[in-house]
Parts: C-alpha cells; sequence; structure tokens
RNA sequence: GGGGCUGUGGGGUAGCCUGGUUAGCCUUUCAGGUUUGGGACCUGACGACCCCGGUUCAAAUCCGGGCAGCCCCA
C-alpha cells in the first residue's frame, strides 16, 4: 500500500481519479491496450455488490435472467439499418474464425437477443417478455479513453423488453427511469437528470432515448444508464411478432435498458470521495466494518478473542465485518488504508475498549470517533443506514446548486465556467431545432442534452439561439 | 484535424541546458529481526535511462525519425 493521495479533489480531479484507482486498488491501469484495464479483487467487489442490487431491481420488475453469447454474426448485426450505421465504427471485428460469417464483438446484444426472441415469443400470452443479462461489451472508441468512465470493454446489464402495445412499452421507459432512481440514486446515491436526447443524440435504431446525466465534480456531465423506445424497427428486422387475442400478427414493441455498472462505479467514487480516499456506501461495501484490534505480545490473545467476538456478532446481524490482522503493519498504517479504500465503519479495539466495554468506532464520512457499548454492536446495522441517507443529502445538494436558468449565451458561459449546467428555453429537440444546437456546440463548445425525461416542462418565452417561440427547456452542459 | 509538452526500476522523481565516476532520492516489493493506541525501526536484497539511427574517443544528456502518453484549440 502507497501513502496517501498527493492531490486535492477540488484541485485536481483528473488526477485525485486515477490516483484514488490505483491506491485503493480499484483498478490496474498498466494492462497495455489502450481503453482495456484490470479490475482488482476490491473494485470487483463493489461491482458484485452493485450488480447485486440492480438485478434484485430488475427482478422485482418482473425481468428475468439470462445469458447470450459475446459474438454476433455479421449478417444478424446488419439488419436493422439504422442501428448497423450507428455502431458499425465502434465495433471490434473477430476476423481470424472459421464458418460462412465474420464475427463481431458485441457493442450490445439487441441483435444477438432479438433472433433468439423471434422464435421465443408467438402469442399474446408471452407478452410482456422481459430479460435482462449482465455482460461485458467492447466498443471501439476513438475518443480518449478512461479508465471506468470510458473504456473499450466495459462491465454492464442490459435489459431487453417486448410489449403488445406501444404504451405498454412507453411506460417500461418510465419504469426504468423509476428503476434508476430507487437504485443509482437512493442506493449508490448518484443523483442524475433524466434526459430525453435530442432526435440527433439518440440510440442508433430507437425511436427515443432518455440518457440519465450525471454531474462530475469538475462540471462535465456523464451519461449513466439510458433506455430507449426501440418502437417495431428491430422487431420489423428480426421478424419478433406475436398473435393477438383476435389471432392477427403483429410485431411487438420494444425497449432496452443499460446501466453500464464499471461506470456508475466511476460516479460512486467520485461522487462521494474526499481528499483520503474513496467514500463507499454502506449498502455496496465489500466490508462495512473493518475491525482493527490493537494488541502487544502479552494481551494479544485476548484481545484477538474478543474481537472474532464482535466479528461473530456482526456477521450474525447481517453485517459484512473483518479482522485486519495482519502483524506486519501497525494500527495507523491500517487506519489510513481503510480509509483510503472507503470502508464506512472502523471498530478499533485494545485493552481500554475491553474495560470499559466500549469499543471506538470511526466514522468515514464525517471522519469522528465515537464510542459505542460492546452490548449494542448491532445497532451498527442502523448507523449504516444513516450514513448512506448522509452520503445521499451531500449528493443531492451538490446537485441542487448546479442547474441555472439562463437567457443569453453570454450566461451559459458563465454557469459552465462555474462547472454547472444550463437550463434554457429552446426552439426544438426535433429536426429544426440542429442549426440552433450547431450554434451552441460552436460557440460554447457544450451540448444540449435535451428535455426533461419523465416530466414535461413548457417554455414561456423564445429560443436562445434563434428568438423563435420555444417549444423545450432543454439543458446545456459539457460532457465526458 | 491543428498546436504544445513529456517519456529514467512497480509508482513518483533528480540528473539533460553545459556529453565523461558505480545513474541519486522517496516510495513500493521481497527476506530476517525488533515493534504494535493515527503512516515504526534496523539489516540485507530485487529492480530503470521508450525504440531505431546519427554525431562523438565517449550519449539518459546533442541531432533526426518512429512509437506511446498528457494538455490545449477546432
Amino acid at each position: 500500500m502507497t501513502k496517501g493521495l498527493s492531490v486535492k479533489k477540488d484541485e485536481n480531479f483528473s488526477k485525485w481519479y486515477s490516483e484514488v484507482l490505483e491506491k485503493a486498488e480499484i483498478t490496474d491501469l498498466r494492462y497495455n491496450v489502450k481503453g482495456f484495464v484490470v479490475i482488482r479483487p476490491w473494485g470487483a467487489m463493489i461491482l458484485e455488490e452493485m450488480y447485486k442490487l440492480y438485478e434484485q431491481a430488475l427482478q422485482k420488475r418482473g425481468h428475468k435472467p439470462s445469458f447470450f453469447p459475446t459474438v454476433i454474426p455479421k449478417k444478424n448485426f446488419e439488419k436493422e439499418a439504422e442501428h448497423v450505421k450507428g455502431f458499425t465504427p465502434e465495433v471490434f471485428w473477430l476476423k481470424k474464425v472459421k464458418g460462412e460469417d465474420e464475427l463481431a464483438l458485441r457493442p450490445t446484444s439487441e441483435t444477438a437477443m432479438y433472433q433468439m426472441y423471434s422464435l421465443w415469443i408467438r402469442s399474446w400470452r408471452d407478452l410482456p417478455f422481459k430479460l435482462y443479462q449482465r455482460a461485458n461489451v467492447f466498443r471501439y472508441e476513438t475518443k480518449a479513453t478512461r479508465p471506468l468512465i470510458r473504456a473499450r470493454e466495459f462491465y454492464w446489464i442490459e435489459a431487453h423488453d417486448c410489449f403488445a402495445t406501444k404504451e405498454e412499452a412507453e411506460e417500461q421507459v418510465q419504469e426504468d427511469i423509476r428503476t434508476t432512481e430507487e437504485v443509482m440514486h437512493q442506493k449508490f446515491g448518484i443523483p442524475f437528470l433524466p434526459m430525453k436526447r435530442p432526435i440527433w443524440d439518440k440510440f442508433a435504431g430507437a425511436e427515443y432515448t432518455i440518457g440519465s446525466d450525471v454531474i462530475m465534480p469538475d462540471g462535465k456531465l456523464l451519461q449513466q444508464p439510458s433506455t430507449h423506445l426501440l418502437g417495431q424497427h428491430f422487431s420489423k428486422a428480426f421478424n419478433v411478432k406475436f398473435k393477438n387475442k383476435e389471432g392477427k400478427e403483429e410485431y411487438v414493441w420494444q425497449t432496452c435498458y443499460g446501466p453500464a455498472i464499471s461506470r456508475i462505479l466511476a460516479s460512486v467514487i467520485s461522487q462521494h470521495g474526499d481528499n483520503f480516499g474513496l467514500i463507499l456506501p454502506f449498502i455496496i461495501s465489500p466490508i462495512q466494518v473493518i475491525i482493527v484490534p490493537i494488541f502487544t505480545k502479552q494481551n494479544k490473545e485476548k484481545i484477538i478473542k474478543e474481537v472474532k467476538k464482535i466479528k461473530d456478532e456482526l456477521i450474525d446481524k447481517g453485517i459484512k465485518a473483518e479482522i485486519d490482522l495482519r502483524e506486519e503493519k501497525r494500527p495507523g498504517e491500517k487506519y489510513y488504508e481503510w480509509e483510503l479504500k472507503g470502508v464506512p465503519f472502523r471498530i478499533e479495539l485494545g485493552e481500554k475498549e475491553i474495560e470499559n466495554k466500549e469499543a471506538t468506532l470511526f466514522i468515514r464520512d464525517t471522519r469522528k470517533k465515537e464510542k459505542i457499548s460492546l452490548k449494542e454492536i448491532g445497532k451498527i446495522k442502523k448507523l449504516g443506514e444513516e450514513y448512506d441517507k448522509r452520503l445521499l443529502k451531500k449528493a443531492d445538494d451538490f446537485m441542487k446548486d448546479r442547474i441555472i436558468e439562463c437567457k443569453t449565451l453570454k450566461e451559459i458561459e458563465e454557469a459552465l465556467k462555474e462547472k454547472k449546467i444550463a437550463k434554457v428555453e429552446f426552439c426544438s429537440t426535433e429536426k429544426e431545432g440542429i442549426s440552433c444546437a450547431e450554434v451552441i456546440e460552436k460557440e460554447i463548445g457544450a451540448e444540449i442534452r435535451g428535455t426533461l425525461g419523465n416530466k414535461k416542462e413548457i417554455p414561456k418565452g423564445n429560443c436562445i439561439v434563434c428568438g423563435k417561440k420555444a417549444k423545450e427547456v432543454v439543458y446545456i452542459g459539457r460532457s465526458y
């Protein structure tokens, strides 16, 4: 373990981020292929906890798990015209394979899953049909890659749903936003803006896309889970049909939803971390309580016995606890190490604690030490819930300040300079608005991220660029 | 696409301008010992000048090319 961080989070975020990844042992960036990183055990364990919560939420809403192949035959991949066009530049092709067709490493799995859907779905009784899979996907990014934020291989969940009607599909899109709210926001503590993307920025093959924009500490936006109304584009391309109650064949209406767990981890790290390293939400920390025994040769046995009792009790209460028994490290070094790794609670236990029958409890987010009676060690569960609420509140407060209503281009520029997001009235996010969007991109270097995806906001005035009557309220920011 | 900067052990760096000792320092790692209430100490060990070419008696250092990374602008 190296020493602490050499930069402060708010002084040089990008350096802070790389250092935390390395020193908290989340990733190792030395794998010598651009855009591919090694995820180390601590990082993998956090991802695992996040996957669990996400999959639970999807299953609760009627999704079933599945696993599809990583490779997609070229023939399949090219069935939906717009999709091919959008994704082809980013595809890794496997050239040296035997067989009739070239294979793509999946950049996303519509074209793998839907050909099977066409075999499985027959009747209105099969609908709604909702599957998800845990998967790694591959995209040949041409922009600068950043570990976990933009990688050429990343780890996500993709849910692919089919319905009998467009209304049900649209309701699914709203449900997906609520899933993001429940898991990413409420559980992981990451607030977001559900942005219905402008037409020129939608998913290739979709009717519309709603992306969740998260604000990073440097003020740039990072797209988190997106949900797409695919309509019947793919069902027609892949022949996914059902017989309705009248016995007539119809194409299904589809949606897909993709939370990138590895990228959400990037947000968790960035949102909650401080100058001492990571701060993990209690609910996803692989170790929730680290117990550091303090002993000498004389009382070693006694202390260790006591500490094991505490660990067992915590585990009985459903709390993930570990004892740091390493003898080559002194307590102080262990403190720094577990703080760097973001463990929410630390119990220190030595001679004094045993005498007084109360342990020393260190709390990661506030960095304060308290006493906790050895008899009520189980109340850490409740303290953990309070801890997560504090993280959530802090993140929400951070977000609240970030959105500024702007009336002129100059005001937008000022908002961006202060690492904020501009909220403005705008002519249109349909085709006719594209030239105004280009003005904003060229003159300010920022993007129209979209309109609120779960609530319609009605503009009163005119478009900030062209001055015509505004049809929409849009949000503008710089992005990763 | 245009411009700039930088490549030295696992990580961070000094040395480069002005060529010349065994490439220095911090950290990590490994072995052994003494320690253990907020980054311990001692002893020992492993480990580096991005690549190719040129200049020179001599190149980490100067020159040319390549590759890689970072930053800024479009």
